[in-house]
DNA sequence: ACAAAAGTGTTCCATATACACCCATGT
DNA sequence: ACATGGGTGTATATGGAACACTTTTGT
């Protein structure tokens, strides 16, 4: 780390929070509407500056909390946003955050201190900054950790069908899946284990299974 | 973004910069001596403050170069860490990014500013600050990337043999590998063309090949 | 009875792994 | 001539993709 340079006092840092959530089996992406400049009446992701002693992860949490009312479910960096004139009210790096509600929560947020509201993920209004671009980047995170990892749980209430888990991974995927490859992949995983509750469809009723082991 | 709040005015931005490079099939990691305190006497990785009116990859760019003279050959922003605590001095947020320098360029480091050098990156020692925690998701995600793109590459000069790319991945993943499946892979990735050229080895001759396509 | 979603196996193809010998050169 | 690293093919196992019918319930 340089020592030998003073500090550039007029760098801010601050965070914003990619909350996706599940509805109707459309993937949905939290966007708070701006009600001063820049950008005042346009949407952009929920965020804020950090405090000077919170960590990074509770700045996040905190903003969104506070700007939305939402708590989520998981949290996780993104990546870092810091191009000069990406905020033309000063220099302001940006840590982005990938986060994800289960569907059950998804209430119509709280109107405390923004407008907030749940947009399709795949067709978002223009937003502000350079937010676009910090959802593209966590749209393609969140279909990679879908393969890769029990993100998609995170989607969904702890007891949940596996027809709903299979309308998570194509809503985020964006095109169909085959019903019995998709639960052999799940079965070999062992993510998920069934439970003796069936959940009444107006159908043939389904077995409900919950999330096990590591994520 | 939250404009209910006062900008904490005390969050410095820095940026950090681990690079590899390969030296007699080891795989290295760029470390200077600090000559200040905190730490002082201590290694860390190169990295400084951003300036109010550079990119955040200039910002890595320069400081490497002012730091120890070398100019990565490949740069991506890695992650950025800003637990209050983690810098003695006040509150430093660090967006860390991950970069490579073909083996041919690693001469020893100009000793321009500070003391640097090059250190086996699977057995660094104790680091300043959080650089420990830095270098070890560099390593993993150098371990990632190696499978999943061409970024080995970025490690030979640009005519190289096969066994040479082969001992680079060999010393990036830290265990030996089948030198006809590795081949086998390499053609299918279409990532390689042969030269006419052959490198005489002391024994029989290498044909060399270059990188083309996409990374 | 019928409409609608739940549930269930097999075949095929592509990709990954394990494994051993001959070749061309410099000394 | 020999020591050294360069170069090459085949057989097996594993994982992903395609594909259709029966079952259970509510109306």
């Amino acid at each position: 780390m340089a020592d030998n340079y003073s500090l550039p006092d007029k760098v801010h840092v601050a965070v914003d929070v990619v909350l996706f959530t599940i509805q109707r089996s459309e993937l949905k992406v939290l966007l708070v509407k701006r009600l001063i400049e820049p950008f005042a009446g346009g949407y952009a992701l929920p965020g804020g500056f950090v405090l000077a002693d919170e960590s990074l992860e509770h700045a996040a949490m905190r903003e969104l909390q506070e700007e939305t009312g939402f708590k989520a479910h998981y949290l996780e960096q993104l990546q870092s946003f810091g191009d000069p004139g990406r905020d033309p009210r000063g220099r302001v790096v940006t840590v982005a955050y990938f986060a994800l509600l289960p569907s059950e929560q998804t209430i119509q947020p709280g109107t405390d201190a923004v407008e907030a509201g749940w947009f399709s993920a795949h067709a978002a209004p223009a937003l502000a900054f350079d937010h676009d671009r910090i959802l593209a980047v966590a749209l393609r995170r969140l279909q990679w950790k879908l393969d890769y990892s029990g993100v998609g749980f995170d989607l969904l209430p702890d007891r949940f069908t596996l027809s709903e888990l299979q309308a998570v991974h194509e809503a985020i995927h964006g095109h169909p899946l085959d019903k019995r490859n998709f639960r052999r992949k799940l079965e070999a995983g062992n993510q998920v284990a069934e439970t003796n509750e069936m959940k009444p469809t107006g159908r043939k009723p389904a077995r409900l299974y919950r999330f096990i082991g590591p994520r």
